[in-house]
DNA sequence: TGTACATCAGTGAACGCGCGTTCACTGATGTAC
DNA sequence: TGTACATCAGTGAACGCGCGTTCACTGATGTAC
């Protein structure tokens, strides 16, 4: 409603299209989101619409694809900040999963509750392998300090911690349906991916 | 299509409109499901469904129900198979998770991502509680094999085992939007939850 | 600086569709006598 | 065993709605001269 448009042009529909699909997307949930609410949202006709987008399925492609380099970016800035140790760094990233999550539930539901394939489009599902590339380095960092002979695979524990993580999120960081739990979603994470590392012989028995 | 109906009476046309539910739940995805259609998959006008239900969302909630009792049997019984070890017992259950989710995909999806709270009837969180209290109920049988004073709360552990679970689940068992892994989802778990327990000291780093 | 014109972003009306739901009805079933 | 009747499961037509999409259009903008 408080839309800025200055007259007859809006001068930045595309955009305030994708952030009104977001809203939506966040707050009905994917599904729940309809083309035409969107563009009343902007401030505009639903055709419109048609001027930037080939259509719903684009729209929520390309929220979808902005969540991922957001994602990616976040990832990787994780990463970073925990470099040179690559425990560190990697504990940084889990922790980055469910803040990213918390932080952008919208982009969140886009990327992976909407059913819109990460095939959708070349672009998406290049900068989400690039995403995912992030975490699969801070498991192969992690990993050179597991002696050869009992080191898992990399991309194997990488999958481990995004799947706790995923799970985390959608059982318990979600308006969750009911499935309340007496644990803050940050704790559940940070001591399950503690146990998980402890388990990998990363950290001492006593830490 | 091949539906047995004895002329003008249905027979058991309740059933027959749960079964028709989840089997397009299970094809075309949460929301993907229309009363209409589900009605005219049992050989029936829409109008009839209201004979059975008060409505669409009561159709759904009704599937969902019967997937967390057809759940808790299956986790319980698993449980049952482990006994008498507390490990082996905690082990099947995480297996069941992954089972279920295979074999009743319908139920597993309007139990999980339909939208549907478990709140929406007394009768669905009766029986959504009393599925997790199988997980949880393992998880505080192992727990007391791990020394008291580092021991953590069970429910917190049985969350971690039911957060990996239902990512492995969502992120790799589904038809999956593109996150391909070069793992089965089974051995992912599998491993995932013996690296976990290996890092509550549960089993020896030999093993 | 002013005018003509090309460009194109957004309009508004209309469409066909499938949806969930309602209503008065009718046909089948089972039971009382 | 046969008939009258109550019950109620399912019909069929209709509704209002919101959706995604299309189309010919028009108003605003910027550029060439």
């Amino acid at each position: 409603m408080a839309e800025k448009k200055q007259g007859y042009h809006h001068g930045n529909l595309r955009q305030a299209l994708i952030d009104a699909a977001l809203q939506l997307i966040e707050k009905k949930g994917p599904g729940g989101f309809a083309l035409s609410e969107a563009a009343k949202q902007a401030g505009v006709t639903p055709a419109a619409v048609y001027r930037h987008f080939s259509g719903r399925d684009d729209l929520i492609a390309e929220a979808a694809r902005q969540g991922y380099e957001i994602f990616a970016d976040v990832m990787q800035f994780a990463y970073d900040s925990g470099q040179p140790s690559a425990l560190a760094a990697f504990e940084a990233t889990g922790r980055a999963y469910l803040a990213f999550a918390r932080k952008y539930p919208g982009h969140y539901i886009a990327m992976f509750e909407s059913g819109i394939s990460v095939n959708h489009t070349p672009d998406l599902a290049l900068i989400a392998a690039k995403a995912r590339g992030v975490l699969e380095k801070a498991a192969d960092d992690l990993s050179q300090h597991i002696p050869p002979e009992k080191r898992p695979p990399a991309s194997m524990f990488s999958a481990h911690i995004w799947a706790m993580s995923h799970g985390v999120v959608e059982l318990y960081a979600r308006n969750s349906p009911g499935t309340q739990s007496p644990f803050a979603p940050e704790d559940l994470l940070e001591s399950g991916i503690g146990v998980y590392l402890r388990g990998l012989g990363l950290i001492r028995p006593d830490d």
